[in-house]
DNA sequence: TTGAAAGCGCTAACAA
DNA sequence: TTGTTAGCGCTTTCAA
């Protein structure tokens, strides 16, 4: 059916391993043979099976990548990291979700496990993270991104979310703000109670109380961000300022106070986790923090890289990469 | 090193043969048997080799999805709609990005092709598509998604793209319009040509003369609307509704109309191809055109699963899928 | 219902 | 510098 080795080595009058260090770029092979061996290939149209040859060499040049959510700009903007970096040396990228559920997240590592992938870079469904452990077995490289787990100790790349959050919210605090609200994600997850901690941090150190009614829980999804914002403004005396833990939720803060704005909410005013392309343009908008999205993922592939060609120096390593505090606004 | 079935053979004193069957449940084994062998597996804590099953079965259970640049919203909710459709049946996605580049696009139908994915679904990066033709000859189906592409025939997963402009442009209109502005995108993308010629039918239909000074056409990126939608507002008499063909020109033009709106433009109001979470939320939108990103993608998935299993009934099939217009703002 | 044996396409000792 | 040979882990005839 398809063209082997075999048949290019017939083709040329040389041996299958001939043919297959031709391939590979050994340097002891002739200049002759190896011409007359490309041209075979070309001619022939030879490609190389690399299910045969990862069978071989038990390496797949292929790596998994779990994100709780593929239609996700922040985990694509991760996701695209890694990709560019990995197919800078040969890698490919298996795009697995897990639905934000943990279970299915471990369906995805058994699943990965078992293509044989050289390593994996997950973003983890939850704070839970015992599941990975079968990997230590089968020898798979894991990098964790953007959040960490209890329960499993391994490289991972994350951004200082506790500074993130504490330079938005004392930022708040040197524009005149007392009364700032709190709009956070699910605490089961790393980057929510990191960023409420910093919160917390910045308002402690500054002198101001915390006032928990305005300080609100739920998850990094629009319709959550929508609801809590509602909650808030519909107290009779709500905060004029409130700190959302990330750009799902703000988008979703930011619908509810667009519907209501002849009404209630005409003067509150936003700060935010994250810093998407269209951040600046939603009104209400003053603070964000950006993190670098895309070198979450480039870090994390080059740590796993460096996993996967054997080199443990320094594991585990934990990265923190630094936010940026955007204050133009239009 | 790691288990495979001969162990688990040895261990419940049966055949690699007999295991190989258990693990795919061929019918014609023993209950005893199947239990036994099932506890070993248990036991060693075996772990299926998909690669050497590939091997075997020249079959690898994963599909191959290109799309111009990852990091984009619309073509990530195309990719969801495929892996969670895929997924379903067994099979792994590696994402690719052809940034954009016909070029690059071919080097990952090859990258692919030799990696033995069972199938592919692209999203072209251009209207070019001669390069796809050596899949053919590799027996590797195409799925295209969202574009066409010329001098290949393959089946293809689009969006009534004329008809969406057509109606958006004609709510324009007999909402009392008769200036309407165009911002469009790569006339090398078939979208784009598509969605030009709605709004120019439309305008025909409606017996509104085309004024080519307020037809502008870039890419169906961020910038190049930003651009546009400036080029346009700095006219003596600048058009006071403006279609943009997609959601990237949108935001870009939203941003400028953002920057500007103390000084030329105030009472713009747009009507833009797609309708992400956000749209609705962006100011001087009005009117949108919804596309099923997300059915793009599981139909593509379909079809291309249809294809694998070697039903090429109705091939090659083009679906064009409904669009929706979107008239609620806030 | 099960086993023996061959082979998928490649690479890597080892030998020449 | 090249060829011979074995074998990666699995499936699948064929035979029992």
């Amino acid at each position: 059916m398809s063209i082997t080795v075999k048949d290019v080595a017939k083709a040329a009058g040389v041996s299958a391993a001939t043919v297959s260090r031709v391939i590979n770029n050994d340097p002891r092979i002739s200049e002759k043979t190896a011409k007359k061996v490309n041209d075979c290939i070309q001619e022939l149209g030879y490609k190389i099976n690399n299910v045969a040859r990862s069978l071989k060499t038990n390496k797949t040049r292929t790596i998994g990548f779990i994100a709780p959510e593929i239609a996700n700009d922040f985990f694509m903007n991760v996701a695209k990291g890694v990709e560019d970096e990995l197919r800078k040396h040969g890698y490919s990228v298996i795009v697995c979700s897990s639905n934000e559920s943990s279970t299915e997240e471990n369906n995805r590592i058994q699943l990965l496990s078992e293509k044989c992938v050289d390593g994996l870079i997950i973003i983890p469904a939850s704070g839970e993270g015992k599941h990975f452990n079968q990997l230590k077995e089968v020898n798979i490289p894991v990098v964790l991104a953007d959040r960490l787990v209890a329960n499993f100790e391994t490289d991972a790349v994350l951004v200082d979310n506790i500074n993130g959050s504490y330079t938005a919210v004392e930022h708040l605090i040197n524009s005149g703000c007392r009364r700032i609200g709190f709009i956070g994600g699910d605490m089961n997850v790393t980057t929510a109670r990191e960023r409420y901690e910093g919160y917390r941090r910045a308002l402690s150190d500054y002198c101001i109380p915390i006032e928990e009614s305005i300080i609100k829980f739920g998850n990094y999804h629009v319709q959550s961000g929508y609801e809590l914002m509602k909650e808030l403004m519909e107290y009779p005396d709500p905060p004029q300022n409130v700190f959302i833990s990330n750009y799902f939720m703000h988008v979703g803060a930011t619908k509810f106070l667009m519907e209501h704005r002849d009404t209630i909410a005409s003067n509150v005013s936003i700060a935010s986790f994250d810093d998407m392309e269209i951040s600046s343009i939603l009104g209400f908008c003053s603070v964000r923090i950006r993190q670098p999205m895309i070198e979450i993922g480039s870090k994390a592939a080059q740590i796993l890289l460096k996993r996967i060609s054997h080199d443990y120096s320094n594991f585990p390593q934990i990265l923190r990469l630094k936010t940026e505090l955007i204050t133009k606004d239009y």
